[in-house]
DNA sequence: ACCTGAACACCGTTCAAGT
DNA sequence: ACCTGAACACCGTTCAAGT
């Protein structure tokens, strides 16, 4: 029952559920999402990799579930503001920065539409659109809009630091590259897009996500 | 130049860039995402799986590719509407009905931060947006704001494609599954998400993703 | 230059066999 | 019941060898 150092891991407990979702975290936190394979999986949990199929479905009930793990530690973690609209500012912030510290949450949160992790945000946002007095007919399409956006946001963050990371720089010098490129494009077919590129490049993108926030929030019917 | 690429596995033209493009696109459409490999693409293109990688540099090269393609198309059939906030909502039914011809796009489009097809819907929604009177200084966030919702709509409408053809139903099929499991969540913890099951079950994706951006529009400063 | 196709280094998933 | 680990059916990508 004591610890033997074969393979570097413990295995004092017994392989559960838990425990494997746990270990997804921690080697999707440290190597990304393409560091997440069942073998790697395996020789963390020091196990075979056969034995994880004994409580997990598949590879995206893995994903949902380590998912859903984060997403229900930040719903709890979220305060409520001094008023509706603060609330709804918080909790979406909070949704943007446990993102940012889970970039692969992003991309998972996409393969699992209408599964717990997006119940959880839609329970806490539409409760609080409710409160803010949108009429019951409108609840499903503004919550949607609301979730969309967020979703959105988390899937380019995501995808910024995925593509950041293969090119070896982190997700701000990876926004300078796109910046320059788009500085560089030729200006009769995108005026707008070299206009804004020096925009792009002092933004910061939690201030960016807010004011879209903010943007739904002044739009929202009530 | 004349094109009749359809019915032949023999090819008597020579490998280009496009044809690879083109049969991609025709794959991902008929086979869904997990449709494209490079040996399904070989064979198709009657060659080997390596001669593509003298053409294309990797597989997010040609997804990225293929993308730019559908949207290059949807961008230049857009027409201009009676007003700006009319040809912004022409535009994004023009880029969500696009997406729902080939759900596969909201996906790839994810992956290609920055690049071509994305500053291709940036460039059309910002100069609506200028034109609108948005202040300069706030153009960069408002676009942002706008193109956000869009990737997550349509990574979300992607996303239940995928997953409404892997349980074998169509996508209004699994909508109306998520629904039914909304309504029997536990009424203590997921009030809000009880209560919008039923709009769930009756939405019109157009529709909704037309009242996101009504929302955004209504929200804009300018 | 362009193309071939076998080979390499992975992957998720399965399953007979063990405890 | 739970776990093992080899085996299976795939992938994307490379590269010596051909034209």
């Amino acid at each position: 029952m004591t610890n033997d150092s074969k393979g570097g891991q413990r295995r004092e407990q017994s392989l559960t559920r838990e425990r494997i979702i746990e270990a997804s975290i921690e080697l999707l936190d440290s190597a990304g999402e393409g560091g997440l394979t069942f073998r790697a999986l395996a020789e963390r949990l020091a196990t075979g990799a056969g034995a994880i199929y004994w409580h997990i479905a598949d590879k995206n009930d893995l994903l949902t579930a380590a998912c859903d793990s984060v997403v229900a530690r930040t719903m709890e973690a979220c305060l409520v503001g001094p008023s509706r609209q603060e609330t709804i500012r918080t909790l979406a912030l909070g949704i943007f920065d446990a993102f940012d510290e889970h970039p692969w949450v992003g991309s998972s949160l996409m393969g699992a539409p209408g599964r717990l992790p997006i119940v959880r945000i839609v329970e806490r946002l539409g409760q609080q659109l409710q409160a803010l007095g949108v009429p019951d007919d409108d609840l499903w399409a503004t919550v949607s809009a609301l979730l969309n956006y967020i979703l959105g946001v988390a899937g380019q963050n995501a995808a910024n630091t995925l593509v950041a990371k293969k090119t070896g720089a982190d997700r701000s010098e990876f926004l300078d590259a796109v910046a320059n490129s788009w500085s560089q494009l030729d200006g009769e077919h995108y005026p707008f897009v070299r206009k804004v590129a020096g925009q792009l490049r002092v933004h910061d993108d939690r201030v960016d996500f807010l004011a879209g926030i903010d943007i739904i929030l002044k739009g929202i019917k009530r």
